[in-house]
DNA sequence: CCTACATCCTGTAGTTACTACAGGCACAAG
DNA sequence: CTTGTGCCTGTAGTAACTACAGGATGTAGG
């Protein structure tokens, strides 16, 4: 391996090395079309450059702040189109963040059940367990 | 159909209804193992009774509890046992209940930068949208 | 008794977002 | 020249279901 590989030129291994992204992973954006079909070099091995680094870290941080591929992909879209106004990237946030906002929600009354019913057999010696009771009434 | 559904036999249809499982998914449980075959009628129909439906009460229960189901398997494994402590499903109980605390966490640190980032985008006619300038950097 | 129609059967494939091989070619260092 | 690493394709596995396809059965009304 060159000691300093072309920061343009990337194979697929160094490109998941900078952007974190699974090996297997970037082939699998390429085969469901979230990453372009890079050139391959002569003896048939993907060539990246500076533009699918950028992109493959987009989708990277999308994926971080909980986007599905779906969402991402409509990011992507809309990027790609060029022409997109900040007011329908923020849409698609605030639904996203309406989503997540929910999970939280859901989470953290599960959480007030669980913490609820554990404390009542914190003592390990009770035969009849309270939480298995309440897990077979409906 | 009978007007009063014999409540110790139940189809599977019956099973679903009263259990609010999904039926294809009774029938997925007894593949996987976490429900016992039935016996069936000449015809071939499953049967179930009182304690098919305490059991898949049990798992309904625990699933929306947030356990997995190998989670689920190990406290059936318990109950079917007999034998159990609360002492070992208090465990259980609370790492799971770590797990969820942990997702909570994640959530609400996504869910803050969601926010802060889609602030600045509030205005829907900036050309250079913040957000996705936000996305392209590492 | 016959005809709808709901319900049941098995088995397979699709969903999400990857991850993990299997089996084989390519290339560079020692 | 061998050894090791990296790359290739294509398929299968993961969690926990859900959705058919294609066919048999059960039941209620006329």
């Amino acid at each position: 391996m060159a000691i300093h590989e072309d920061v343009t030129v990337l194979s697929i291994g160094g490109l998941s090395k900078r952007t974190g992204v699974n090996l297997e992973t970037v082939r699998y954006y390429e085969n469901i079309g979230i990453m372009p079909k890079p050139p391959r070099s002569a003896a048939g091995h993907r060539r990246y450059d500076e533009e699918h680094l950028k992109r493959l870290t987009f989708v990277k941080r999308s994926r971080e702040l909980g986007f599905t591929l779906k969402e991402v992909r409509a990011l992507l879209a809309l990027v790609d189109g060029g022409d997109y106004s900040c007011g329908e990237v923020h849409e698609l946030t605030l639904n996203h963040l309406h989503e997540v906002r929910q999970k939280i929600a859901d989470l953290q009354r599960l959480e007030a059940t669980l913490a609820d019913i554990s404390d009542q057999c914190a003592d390990g010696t009770i035969p009849d367990c309270p939480f298995i009771e309440t897990l077979f009434r409906a």
